[in-house]
This record gives structure tokens, sequence and C-alpha cells, in this order.
DNA sequence: CTGAAAGCGCTAACAA
DNA sequence: TTGTTAGCGCTTTCAG
């Protein structure tokens, strides 16, 4: 790390902000008109209002937002909370929800949990504090801190990509159950006759409803369900990559193997490959979440597609929704298909004859 | 007098939140000394301060930051302004700024412009507005709306992964020309004479370092710099698929491309190869950035290794130290080394007989 | 249609 | 060490 040395002679301007009585006085009228002219535009003359435009422009005016908050008792912010900023599959969700959120004014603050519940505490302050008009989880569950929910603060929250159970804020999310189910079934019309499933963290609900909707198609398919290999892993690159060597050490590898996450799955696809194990020849690789290098990977990889942006754009909507009308929306149920690239086939065994490997 | 009319209130009433006066009023003292304590602890009794935490946690508490904002003139938020949040590169900074930030008690509100130059108003306005203490841009340029700068509104800014040419913001960045001369030199030094660059967007000056210092370090190599073939990219990932349509469609390809981005370097390959092309034989592919998935592609990829994350928390820090001491800090520059990986050889009329293809 | 005036909840002089 | 007293800048009755 080298270092630039700079000029440390800057004048930071004293000069005090422009206020509404800056504007007012310069256009000749009561800080009331300004406020109205900016608020409610019909209530003011057209004489007025164009005396108060003009003086906000050549003053250069924007209204002190700490002032506006406190008396209108709004902050037109929302916060998101996620558990992991760095996530691959988060970011498209963001942008969805950044998109129809600013689209209806709002501002976004990230709450990123990075993966630590102490972080929480932060965050219902700040909803507690008055700093947000409402909140979206993509956390899993609601956050706690201080000895009390976010949601006893009683504003407004919605979730995406999960269901908090007992809480009764509107949803958006896929169907993991279901979209899991798809991928058993798949496998088996494939032919396979083994399974591992590597795992999301413990105790997050996505990763039980893709574990148990994986393992009951299963067993609806005659397989028993206490023979799948479970892995450890947490959606994070890293954990596929444990996955992976626990599956090379393994002394019956299964033929196919779901990860719970793309993350996952790519890179417990490349760790295995680098072993000598062809993928999908000796092992089929499923994702979930469909992330953009899913299609850019070697080989691409067969997915659940979650529509991400949309995902965000629905849930902001929904939040937005509760902001405005006051009462709460209803829960939305997004389809997430089975996209079958080339990252499974039939197991070998069937396909081609047997050699050395 | 009887002060709470509403005394059979339950402890959950949403309807209107717990204020300094309800804390006060309860601990049996002033509204100052509840602020003290909070806030300097050491001015208040121990008898005191005591029994107005006790009425805090009774209460349940929260002080309403806008209320604080406004009195005290600052919010105690940081603008982070991102070209597009969806862009894999900066998922890892913003973790790193993040956890600087909130390590310091600072939050993050997002200005996302989703590369649209129109979504720039609205963030110069909440600065203007006073609703942060401090930006962070890595926007490559200060943001400007409704005919002023971002920075005119005189608080403090730091710049991540770009200087703003006239600016005096203390920025903190790797060095573009420096780095690229490395992957040149080693271009060259493969044996490599032919050679393409997939760019980022039009006047990114991001691109432009990298961009020149590619030609510089060819030209003093002793080729022509004006051989090299140009594909304009945006550094996203279906910019590197373009330009890989445009190269496989080029009468004569370059042996040697290198991409300004990781996410175009990957895409780039991934469409090559499937239309028959072999990375690294036929062409070799070298990508900027180094983010997670350039090790998890195949091959795994050849690139700049920003410090993305040192690169986020050493923005926030620069800025925090300007928001702090209030005189500007000392610039950083941070090393960006190649990384070696699979998806450079040399080319393959030294390195193999030559074959039809 | 407009202005005066009363705070929103909090902090910071200034007194006591 | 504590309380009193002004506002921070804005919106919003309530009169006019």
């Amino acid at each position: 790390m080298s270092v630039s040395a700079k000029k440390d002679k800057r004048r930071r301007s004293p000069r005090r902000p422009v206020t509404i009585h800056d504007v007012a006085a310069r256009a000749g009228v009561s800080t009331a008109t300004v406020s109205r002219t900016l608020a409610a535009p019909s209530l003011v003359s057209e004489e007025a209002r164009s005396r108060v435009l003009e003086a906000i422009r050549i003053t250069g005016y924007t209204p002190n937002m700490a002032a506006r908050n406190l008396r209108a008792r709004r902050s037109m912010m929302v916060l998101v909370v996620v558990p992991n900023i760095a996530n691959a599959f988060f970011a498209e969700v963001l942008r969805g929800i950044d998109d129809e959120l600013v689209a209806h004014g709002y501002g976004i603050i990230i709450g990123n949990l990075d993966n630590l519940t102490e972080r929480e505490a932060r965050y219902v302050d700040l909803v507690f504090a008055g700093q947000v008009d409402g909140a979206l989880l993509l956390s899993g569950h609601v956050p706690a801190g201080n000895g009390r929910l976010m949601s006893e603060a009683g504003l407004p929250i919605a979730t995406i990509c999960m269901e908090i159970p007992g809480a009764l804020f509107p949803s958006v999310m896929v169907d993991d159950q279901k979209s899991s189910r798809q991928v058993a079934e798949y496998l088996v019309s494939l032919g396979h006759r083994t399974f591992g499933y590597v795992s999301g963290p413990k105790g997050n609900r996505n990763d039980l409803g893709r574990r148990e909707g994986f393992a009951a198609a299963l067993a609806d398919a005659g397989f028993d369900p206490a023979r799948i290999s479970y892995w450890q892993g947490d959606f994070m690159v890293e954990s596929g990559v444990q996955a992976a060597h626990e599956f090379l050490a393994s002394p019956r590898r299964p033929t196919a193997v779901y990860a719970a996450s793309d993350s996952m799955a790519i890179s417990f696809m490349k760790t295995v490959m680098e072993a000598g194990v062809r993928v999908p020849d000796d092992v089929s690789v499923v994702g979930f979440d469909g992330i953009e290098f899913s299609e850019f990977v070697t080989p691409t990889l067969t997915t659940i597609q979650q529509p991400r942006n949309e995902i965000g754009r629905t849930g902001a909507r929904i939040l937005i929704e509760a902001l405005t009308s006051g009462n709460w929306p209803q829960s939305v149920r997004l389809e997430a298909p089975l996209i079958i690239r080339n990252s499974t086939a039939p197991p070998r065994a069937l396909g081609k004859a047997r050699r050395a490997g």
C-alpha cells in the first residue's frame, strides 16, 4: 500500500444551509406558503407560487429532511434487512427492490446482518427510532435485540424469500418444497438412485423447505430418505468446496447432488472436477437460485430459477401498498422453474461403458 | 399534576411512541438529565443515572432520530453511491464499507444509480437535505442534478475505485494502469502477438486507465497499439457475450484477450468455448477484479485481483476520518496483483503443432 | 388564498 | 449536578 500525498488545504464552507425562511423572505411570503408550494401547489396562487419557485431556484433551497421527518412523522425511508450483502443471490433482488422503492420516492437503508445475530439489535433500534417508515426482511426471521422484536414497533413489514411462522406479514417467495420436488423427480427420471444434499445454514427456513421437498419427493419415488448424504453448508461458495471434499472422501459417492444454492453448487462442481470427477458423467449437480453465473460455468448449471428481480420488486410493491393504503396486502407466491442445463445427465453406469477413473 | 392521562395504556402502544418526556417523568428528572444520561453519562449522578436507565428499560424508550438529527445537525448516516448494485464486483466492496461504517455507528443509505444518469439528482438532493453526514462515491464521477454537484453541499466525500479529475476528495483505489501493464507484459512474455480488449462503458475512468495501461505496455514492447482489437463493453456479463460474438466473427482473431472486468471475461470465455474455440489453447483470456467466481469457472480465470473488501473498508475509514477529525485524509493506493490461473497460456502456434481449426 | 403560531422530540446553553 | 429555556427547520391548524 502506497500513500499519495494530497494537499490538506481545503476550506469547508461554513455557509449556513438555506432554510425555508430564506426562501420565504426572498419571495416575500410566509414560510407556510413556501411549504404549501412544495406539498400542495394547488393551494397557492399562481402568483405566489411562481415567486416561491423562483426564490427556490435562486437560493438552491432543499428542505431539511430531519425537520420534515420530525414534523411529518415519516421518513420516506425503508429498511432492507439482508443476511449477507455479499451473497450473489441478493444482488439482483436488491436491484428489484431499489427500482420499485425509488420509483415511489422511498430511499433505502441497508441493514446487512453479515450472518451475525448480534447485528440485529442495531436495526431494531433504527426502526424504533422512527428512522424508517417500513422494513423489508430477507433475513428469514424477525430481527430482535434489547429484548424486543422489530415487529413490535408496529410499522409495516414485508418479508421476502421466506415466511415467518406465526407472523402476520405479507410475504413474497417461491415455493421451496415444490421446486425441490421437481429437482428430485427430474433426477429420479434420469435414473439416479443415490443422492446427496448440500444444505444451507442450520435452521434456515429456505434450507428446510428445500431439504424437505427433496426428501419427500424421493420418498414418494420409493427411495429411503435416510440414505441421502447430507453435507452442511451455508449457501456461500466456501461451503460448497467443503462439501465437495466430504463428497470426495466418501466411500460411496452419490451420483446426484443437489445444493441449496448456486454458489455452493458451482464451487462443489469445480472442486470435484479438479479432483478428476466428471460432471455430469460421474455426478450430476443441481443448484438453486439461478444466479447470473450459473450459465457461464462449465458445465452450465441445472438449477431452480428464482425470479430474483421480480421477487424484489414485488416485495417492495407489497410494502409500499401497506405503507400507503394502511391495510396489509396479500402474500405472493412466484414460480421458480427448474432450468435443465448441462450439469445433469443419467448416471454413468446407465449411460456409458464403465471406464477406469 | 396528572401528567399521564392515558395511564392505563398497555406496554405496547404503537399509537404514541415513548418520548424523552415519558422517561423523564417516570424517572423524576428533567429531559435534560435523560439526554445527558445517554450522551454523557459522566455528567449525571450515579443516583439519577440509574433511575433514568431503569425508566428507559421499563418504557423501552428509543430516542427519535429525526428530532436528534434536527437538533444535533448530524444523521450518523452515510450515502453510498454505486453505479449498479447488481454488479458482482461491488458486493464485496459494499461488505467492507458496511463493516467499517457499522463499527463506527454509522448507517448506510444506498444510492443505486443503476447505470442511469438521471438517478443522480435524487441523491444530490438527499445530500443537500442533510439526510447524511458524508458520501462514499463508487460512481466514477460526482453525481449532479438540478444544476448542482453533490460536492457543492460541502460535506465530506471520499471516492472508491476511482479518482475524480480535478476533484479534491481523498480516494482509495488500485492503479489501473500499472495492473494493466502487468497483464500486457505477461501476455507478451507468453509469446502473444495479437491482442484484443473488451472495454468498460464509454468514458469510464477505470476503463480508460486499464485500456491505456494495456496499450502503453504493448507499445513499449514494440507492438502497434493501433492493431489491438477493441470491443465495446460495459463491465456486465451480457457485453462479454456480445464481444465474444464479435471476436468469433472477426477474420483475424487475436490470440490474447483482456477484458476490463471478470464478468465480461467469464461470459466471453464461455461463449467462445461454446463455439468451439479452446481457452487457453486458441485464445488466452484475462479479466480484472478477482470476483469470487473467477476461480470457479473453467478454465479458472487469470485476472487482476482487487482487494475488494479492503478497498471498501479503507474507503469507509477515510470517510470516517474526514467526518470525525474535520481534516481531509490522504488518498490510498492499494496493490492489485495479477493472479495467473488457467485461462492463459502461450499461443497455440508456439506451444503445439498447428492444426486445422 | 395567506399568515401567525404552535409544536414534532431532542440537545445545549445558561443558570441555579 | 441539575433544571430551565430556547430553539433546530418544517408542517399544519386556525384565523383572517
